[in-house]
Order: C-alpha cells, then structure tokens, then sequence
DNA sequence: TAAACTGTATACTGACCAGTATATAGCGTA
DNA sequence: TACGCTATATACTGGTCAGTATACAGTTTA
C-alpha cells in the first residue's frame, strides 16, 4: 500500500522509483519488526499487559513512533493476529488441487497448521479476543477463522465421500481438530523437547488411528 | 472459613450458632454470587475489560461491597476459575476406585469435563491467563492445571496397561484430548444445537473410533 | 442501652496508559 | 541553497480503574 502510493506519485528522476522503493520498503521492514515485537510481547505478558510505550522501548524507540508506522494498538494486534492466520491460509493454498485422498491433503493441512500455531504469532492467533476489538476488526477476525474453520470441515467431507475418512460429524471433528490444534498456542515453547513437526506427527496419529486398538495393520498415511 | 471462625467464638446465647452460622451463610451467599457474575462478565466481555465497578453495577451493589467480600479482582478471577476447576475434579473423583476398563474411565471423565467447560466458568477456567495472575495465584492455578493433565494421562496409560487403548503417546494425547475440550468454551453459548452432553459424545466417537474407517464393527464403548 | 461488629455507601487517590500536539533533524528534490 | 517530506523525539492530555479512607446504618452482644 505505500509502496503503490510511492509508485503513483509522479517524479522526474531517472530512475523514479528507486529511492521511493527503497524508502517504502524500509518502512515496511520497520512496521513488520513492530508487528513482530508485539507478537512476543503480547505472547508473553499478554495484550492488556503490554503497553505501547512497552513495544517502543523494546524496539528502542517512543511511543509515537510505532504510531508511525501503525493507527493503533488494536490494529497491532490484527496484523499480529493476520500474519499468523496466513500461514495456516498457506497451508490450505499449498493442497489446493492436489490429487490425494481427503485424508492425505488433511494431514497435510494439520502439519503446516501446527507449524503456525507453534510460531511466534500462534499465541495471537489463538487468543486474541472478540471483545479487545471493535466490532469492524471482529468481523474481519471472525471472517478469516471461519474460512479455516469451513477449509477443514470440507476436507473431512471430502474425506468421507471419497472413502478415505469414517463417516463422522465434520462439523464437530474440526472443532476437536482446531481445538486440539489450537491449544499447543498453550503450551508448546521454543524450548520444547517436541518440535511442531513431531507434534503433528502424534496428533495426526491419535486422530487418524483413534484410541481404541485396531485389528488390522498400521494406517496407510504414515 | 468464615463459618469456621463464626463457630470458634465464644457465645452465650442459648442457640449460639444460629445466628452467627446464619450470617456466614448469607455472606457465603453473596460471595458466591459475585463469583458467579463475574464469571459471565469476563467470559463475555473478558476479564480486563470488565471493571469491579461493573461486576458492583450488576450486583447492584457498589465497588467497596466486592471488596468486602474478595480481596482483589485477581482472586475474584481465581475463584472462577477454581469453582471451573473443582468440576472437572469432581469428574476424576467419581471414577476413582471403578472397576472399567481405562478406557471406558477416559471417555466417563470427558463426558463430564465436556460439561464443565460449557459451564458458565469454562472461560476463566481456559483463558484465565497466567500473565493476569501474581506468581503465586499462577503457582497455585497451574498446580491444579498439572493435576487434571496428570489425571489424564494416568487413564491413558491404564487404558493402554489394560489393552482398552491403543498403544500411543500418553502425553501428547492428553494434549490433543485436554485442547479440543478446552476449546469447546471459545465456540460454544447456550443457546447452541448441541447440548454439552452430545458435543462429549461426539467427540468420543472421533477419539476412540479415529478418523480412518475401521474394518470392524462399532466401538463397545457406546 | 451501650459497645462492637457487619454491610454498604460516598468520595477520593494514585497509577497507568492510549493517543496527540508539536518540535526537529536529516534526506531527497528543485 | 531552499523547500518539503520522513522519521523520530519530548511533553502533554484525558480517561479509566483498582483499591482505599471514611462515614453511617442496622444488628448482635453485653
């Protein structure tokens, strides 16, 4: 957005764009180390515990330079809230016309999906508020996590139509597989002794094997 | 407590701990009822922004009452999130000392930690956020927290002992179990379709029976 | 009836904090 | 060099809110 607004302004120089670019793109640098400060910050001591003046001082700056760079703390948190969705949107993008089972392409999703929420962002993602925003920012919030939720739900029928997924109540089985999902916001840590890969890897195995003991061999997916 | 200390003073009357006795009840009361409306206010409007004065103006009361009955709003908090927690509890204690296998335990405590989480105090329980809490509140809430993830685990591991459950990590499994419930207090209201009870069976179903088909029949634990 | 205790209110304090008004230094452009 | 734009700072404002000092009315106890 400001590197367009800095393309349509008109110059005469020889190479117009080169220093607006530059200048654009340092901007965003700045803005995404902002977004990415907060991320930890409010991970760590919680959104209502961090103060902007809290942001600006890890940064190493004042207050009103992170206003600069963004409206205010509410939209910090969105973007916060944003980059994260966006990567579980990847993942979706990345099986989208892929030829696999529904199962398969499910799995596939659940990977990148633990991959986010263990991400620095993860903790926004999963506990940022309704009633921190205002009602605008809510609905886009609430928009973007019923695509993931709605992405999930299709998989699973279509795992049941093509035979790869017990028949089941798609609605609920992606709300036990967000919310299981969800929740290593909670407790997994960089430090951790699983990475999310492991992670996915044991989740993916108590949701596609279930508890009870099967007769027959291993699954297929693994 | 109170009670206790009402009954520890000297009285003379000749039904002395009637009225004393009375008076502690009435206080437990009231104290309960804070309790319980803060509970709906922080799941409804989160626990920052909700003010004591708000929680006096539901009441009816003013701010110096809350205080005359909870020292601070951090034990308020706690004390929603321990009456939560002391369900979930109470889930464990009924199977204690059951001759069932591990398994059919397992699936009796989620029925019941289903029903908690849809409580009115299901969101203190869930999001009552470490970083909102003094060290030692948070000492004590995460303690209680261990405790239920222990329980957990503990069925896991009898129900693989007793072949009632498949071979499979105990810890991650709880996680996956302990995540998809919690996450029943951010999507499910009241005034939902499924009742409590349904939402446990189902998610009974998709953990015990797993996402790929089965060769065999039904599970025999339904 | 007097003293002590309990429950509740009014009115205040001190801290915090989101957001802003304004100044200025440096850089790009003419 | 002069102008304007960008990035950053200092210093302030207005509002919110947890928690408290104090008063007082009703009830129990002596």
């Amino acid at each position: 957005m400001a590197t367009r607004a800095a393309r349509l302004k008109p110059s005469t120089a020889d190479s117009p764009w080169r220093p607006s670019a530059d200048r654009a793109r340092q901007r965003e640098i700045k803005r995404d180390a902002v977004i990415l400060a907060a991320a930890r910050a409010f991970r760590q001591r919680g959104y209502h515990n961090t103060s902007v003046d809290d942001l600006a001082s890890i940064l190493n700056v004042t207050k009103p330079t992170i206003y600069h760079y963004l409206e205010n703390k509410e939209e910090i948190l969105f973007e916060c809230f944003r980059t994260g969705l966006d990567q579980i949107r990847g993942a979706f993008d990345e099986i989208r016309g892929s030829q696999e089972s529904g199962l398969a392409r499910l799995t596939a999703v659940i990977r990148r999906y633990a991959q986010a929420i263990s991400s620095e962002f993860g903790w926004c993602m999963v506990r940022a508020e309704d009633q921190d925003l205002s009602p605008v920012m809510s609905r886009r919030i609430n928009a973007l996590k019923k695509e993931i939720d709605q992405g999930l739900r299709r998989l699973i029928e279509e795992g049941i139509a093509d035979g790869s997924i017990r028949r089941c109540d798609p609605k609920i089985t992606a709300f036990a597989l967000a919310g299981a999902m969800n929740w290593i916001a909670h407790w997994h840590r960089a430090d951790a002794e699983l990475t999310p890969e492991q992670i996915a890897d044991r989740f993916i195995e108590v949701f596609v094997d279930g508890l009870m003991p099967r007769s027959g061999g291993k699954t297929p997916t693994r």
